[in-house]
RNA sequence: GGAGAGGUGGCCGAGUGGUUGAAGGCGCAGCACUGGAAAUGCUGUUUAGGGCAACUUAACGAGGGUUCGAAUCCCUCCCUCUCCGCCA
């Protein structure tokens, strides 16, 4: 959620930053702030009369008038007609503060200064490429789909039978390699200094809207109806949630966490897109990593965040560049967002298997996770930061692929060997 | 699912319908004491909104109600805990 006082501040830097990410008319809510505090101010000083009048009557009271006294009577009248005022004052106030609150949750996080001005993806920014010498030579790559199903080690059809289309089995020596990569990247991490978390993957409303899935993603996710809670899109929210409505010492900032989840996302708008394979499905696997830091600092740590999400791709030997997204690629709660993309020699492209992002203050206003600290007045949000590290699916379709030999079998990464305890698929 | 208990500040924990934003404690900060520290003593210490400010308003799980006045009384809802049942 953006600073509503600031916005009041600066209204013009506001509207011209977010016009960075596409249409957004300020002017309602601005409008809508206005009326509200004027209500603000008269219902706040009928309120402090009121206070006052009570005051009188028990002070009265005390001191042995007689509460049926005319005195008294007089005063109780003006508390009935302060509150009969106030009855009507109040409503309006809730309303419009209600209202107010209702377009904020909307308005997506500003971009940041370093954030590329474009309009789609088209206009990212490529800020550098890794592994050009781990390219695939081998001419005749299947795609990941074809070889694993002929390795016996993906089933589709089956899984659209269990549950629906977008949705894989892994089997045998599949399920190894998932859990290799699961169990090697949060090693690696954990390693780096984050914290596993293994948090719940159902979630509350609340949760998906602090983390800023919600309102305006609904669709986007999978709903338990009948006890808001809500499949988990990305360990992101779980991970957000865990402090919310927490003021956290300073001195324990920065905290990383780590976490493996499965992620639920409904895919709801991409009919027809990647209908193949691991690269977009109802259920996937992801690691993801997450920092709670001071806001001067949160601009450093998405740089090293990233580049503990590289550590894993390089681990791999999986060639791979970093993008830099724009301003209208950028992530609703993103104020700056590197992609990593790694090679998938069948497409002949490079595809996203991790999207790290500081979200500054956004979902720590939204979730109320603030930090103090000792001795000062005052509390400030936290900055929280996201990234992939990485995409588990996606992971090991990058393997079948990039590691496929002429012959038809998959070599296993080197550092996955320990892991999976084979050489080759 | 059935029965019961409970939700108060960063934490623990009092609280009779009347000046209680809330006793007491812990923690934290400052000062004193000390060569320095510990211990001790004194002082201070919630958050959020509005206002340039003085100041003012709100908040005791949430929402309603009674009252001149509600942490305190009434109603509804939510959540947590304990026991029983069921279950990995």
């Amino acid at each position: 959620m953006i600073d509503l006082k600031q916005l009041r501040e600066n209204p013009e830097s506001f509207q011209a930053c977010l016009r960075l990410r596409g249409e957004f008319d300020l002017s309602p809510v601005l409008k809508l702030d206005q009326h509200q505090r004027e209500l603000e101010a008269k219902r706040s000083q009928l309120q402090a009369r009121s206070n006052e009048v009570g005051k009188q009557v028990g002070q009265k009271i005390q001191s042995g008038i007689s509460p049926q006294d005319p005195e008294i009577q007089a005063l109780r009248d003006e508390g009935n007609q302060v509150k009969a005022q106030l009855s009507e004052l109040e409503p309006q106030e809730r309303e419009l503060k209600a209202q107010i609150e209702e377009i904020l949750l909307t308005i997506p996080n500003l971009p940041s200064e370093t954030t590329p001005i474009g309009k789609t993806e088209d206009e990212n920014v490529e800020v550098s490429r890794w592994g050009d010498e781990y390219l695939p030579t081998n001419p005749n790559i299947l795609p990941h789909w074809e070889i694993g199903e002929k390795l016996g080690i993906l089933n589709f059809e089956r899984s659209t039978k269990v549950a629906q289309s977008r949705f894989v089995s892994l089997i045998g020596a599949g399920a190894a390699l998932e859990r290799s990569l699961i169990q090697f990247m949060l090693e690696t991490q954990i390693a780096a200094g984050y914290t596993e978390i293994l948090p719940p993957i159902l979630v509350n409303t609340q949760s998906l809207t602090a983390s800023g899935q919600l309102p305006k993603f609904a669709e986007e996710s999978f709903k338990c109806d009948r006890d808001d809670l809500w499949l988990t899109p990305t360990a992101e929210v779980p991970i957000t949630n865990f402090y919310r409505d927490e003021i956290i010492a300073a001195e324990d900032l920065p905290i990383y966490h780590c976490a493996y989840t499965p992620c639920f996302r409904r895919e709801a708008g991409s009919y027809g897109r990647d209908t193949r394979g691991l690269i977009r499905l109802h259920q996937f696997n992801k690691v993801e990593l997450f920092k709670f830091v001071q806001p001067e600092t949160s601009f450093e740590e998405l740089e090293t965040l990233r580049t503990d999400a590289e550590a894993i791709l390089q681990a791999l030997k999986l060639p791979y560049r970093v993008l830099t997204l724009c301003t209208g690629d950028l992530g609703f709660s993103s104020t700056k967002t590197y992609d990593l993309e790694v090679w998938l020699p069948s497409a002949g492209k490079y595809r996203e298997i991790s999207s790290c992002s500081n979200c500054t203050d956004f979902q720590g206003r939204r979730g109320n996770i603030r930090f103090k600290e000792a001795g000062k007045k005052g509390t400030q949000f936290v900055h929280t930061l996201n990234g992939s590290g990485l995409a588990v699916g996606r992971t090991m379709a990058a393997i079948l692929e990039n590691y496929q030999q002429p012959d038809g079998t998959v070599r296993i990464p080197e550092v996955l060997q320990p892991y999976l305890r084979r050489e080759v698929l």
